[in-house]
DNA sequence: AACGTATTTAAGTATTTGCTTAAATACGTA
DNA sequence: TACGTATTTAAGCAAATACTTAAATACGTT
C-alpha cells in the first residue's frame, strides 16, 4: 500500500492532485451521508419500498411484504436499515405500524425517482 | 416465504396494493438500471473517483491512487466496475490510461454531486 | 530483444450482506 | 389472563464485496 503521491507521468500535475485530496478531506463527512444514502438506495428492493412510500404516502410492512413477494422479516430488516439512516419515520395504528417517507431527507430521492421515470419513458 | 396477498388489516386496500405490483412490474428494468448506477455510486471510494472525474474532467488511475490513498490494484478494480457499468469511458496516451465520465449516462450523478455539495453547506 | 513503467487480471481471504427459520415483543380482544 | 395478529429480533448460512499479493499485459525506450 502507497501512502504518497507516486505517479510518475511527465504531466502529472502535483498540485491538482494536492488541491483534489485537499477537497476530499475537507468534504469527507459529506461523501459518507451521501454513501450512506445511496448504499441503502442501491438495493433492488429497498429503492422499491422507498418508491412505493413516495407513491403511498404510508405502508405497513405486510403491504410492502405482499406487493414485492417476500417474507415479514427480510422486509423488516430492510425497513429497519432505512429507518436508522433516518429516512424514514413511522407511526402505529393498533398493531399496525405505517411507515413513511421522511420529506425533509430525501431531495436526493426525488432526483432518483425521477430519473428512474425518465428511463421507463426513453426505454 | 409467502406469494400472495395476505395482509389482513381492515384498512388494507386489495386494489392498492394490486396496483403497486402491477407498477413495479412495468418499471422492473428502470429499476434494475437505476439499482445498478446506484450500487456502483453507494460506495465511498467509487463515489469519490466519480466527483474527482467530474471535477477534473480525466484522471489516470495513478493519479486516483495516489489521491485516494489506495494501491493500484483496489482503484482498478473499482474502474473496472463503473467501466462496465458503462459510466466512465478511456482513452490511452502511452502508457497511460485516462477515464473521464461518459456525459451521457450520468444526469443522476449531477443531482448526486449537487446534493453532496449541499450538505457540505448546510453541515 | 530486454527492461521499466502503467495498468489490469487472478487468486486468496476477511468482511459484509441478505436471506432463512425460530423466537421474542407489542398490541387488541375474548 | 390467554390467545391471535403484526412486527421485530436473533442466529445461522450462502453469496457478494473489497481488499491483498503475485502474475500477466501493454506500451515505450534503450
Amino acid at each position: 500500500m502507497k501512502l504518497e503521491i507516486t505517479c510518475t507521468r511527465a504531466e502529472a500535475n502535483q498540485k491538482q492532485l494536492q488541491n483534489c485530496m485537499e477537497t476530499l478531506d475537507e468534504m469527507e463527512g459529506s461523501f459518507q451521508k451521501m454513501t450512506k444514502l445511496l448504499s441503502i438506495a442501491g438495493s433492488d428492493v429497498r429503492l422499491k419500498i422507498l418508491y412505493l412510500l413516495n407513491l403511498e404516502n404510508e405502508l405497513c410492512p405486510c403491504d410492502l411484504a405482499d406487493i414485492l413477494k417476500m417474507s415479514m422479516p427480510a422486509i423488516s430488516q430492510h425497513i429497519r436499515k432505512i429507518k436508522d439512516a433516518g429516512i424514514i419515520n413511522s407511526r402505529r395504528d393498533g398493531q399496525t405500524l405505517y411507515y413513511s417517507l421522511n420529506r425533509d431527507e430525501t431531495e436526493i430521492f426525488n432526483s432518483i425517482f425521477k430519473s428512474i421515470e425518465l428511463i421507463r419513458k426513453t426505454a
